[in-house]
DNA sequence: ACCTCCTGTAAATTTTAATATTACACCTAT
DNA sequence: ATAGGTGTAATATTAAAATTTACAGGAGGT
């Protein structure tokens, strides 16, 4: 099981925009070269994190900007932008359980109710933790 | 993202043998069945929770059994029965950003803030839910 | 003692999802 | 006009999950 990393290399880009944003054009590859990705990938997160409100960016230009103060976006945002109703989905479920017996017949409405206080926890947490805490850890780390 | 359907298969198999283990051998056969997966799936499940002490199995007998009872049995246990240290790794990183940039020389370090609290805060959601009202929630459907 | 059905694992294969790459039309500033 | 950038689709590659095959051994019936 695994989230993947889009999520890492979201907040690695959110802090450079944030630290390096007001002195350097912050283009795709530069983000690439800094986080290791592809650029493709990096326009597709950037371009997920635009949709969402998150960041601006000048088609042609690069020029990311934050669209928000960091209190304003939460882990949650972030996550929703990349992997929209990634949360629905959180668990695995096996497809094709009997409908002949009883358990297999309802065995995906009864894992309903504890995998919904499942996302609903973790959404929660994901929305506890917002960027301006981690640019803050990220100030503390390099001191 | 997504956690592998074991926990799931899982369930599944544990509600299975709280109903009908009284009445008829539950076998790794029987279980494949009704869960619609592999035998070999179904039986590698049966090792780990019986490895957590969840359940009992009888080697060439089938008989699977549990071994505690439901309300002593949490979905945390079971999901780490079945991928330990699946918590740890729950967020993907990218494995090589620059170390040649603040940032990316850093990041590891500064994600692990976030990571760690959502983490600790799954754990105590997978802790709040107990077999047995999941067992309820059966009999509920069923009715 | 032997046969049958089962377990418990290992190893190889297939399937599926994530990531990376290639390609290209279009935008913007110089 | 051109150089460097965006945005997105399509394809390929990689890695992980799930299935299948294979086989050595346990337990119970006859």
């Amino acid at each position: 099981m695994h989230i993947s990393q889009k999520c890492s290399v979201a907040l690695h880009c959110l802090i450079f925009i944030n630290e390096y944003s007001s002195d350097v054009n912050v283009t795709s590859s530069l983000l690439a070269k800094s986080t290791g990705c592809n650029p493709v990938i990096i326009r597709s997160i950037l371009s997920g994190l635009r949709k969402a409100g998150i960041i601006s960016t000048q088609s042609g230009v690069g020029n990311a900007q934050l669209a928000k103060k960091p209190e304003d976006i939460t882990l949650y945002d972030i996550y929703n932008a990349l992997e929209p109703d990634g949360l629905r989905n959180l668990f695995g479920i096996h497809a094709s359980p009997a409908s002949t017996c009883p358990v297999g017949k309802n065995i995906h409405t009864v894992l309903q109710m504890p995998y919904d206080i499942i996302q609903k926890d973790l959404m929660a947490s994901l929305t506890s933790i917002r960027l301006d805490s981690i640019i803050k850890q990220f100030h503390d780390v390099l001191s």
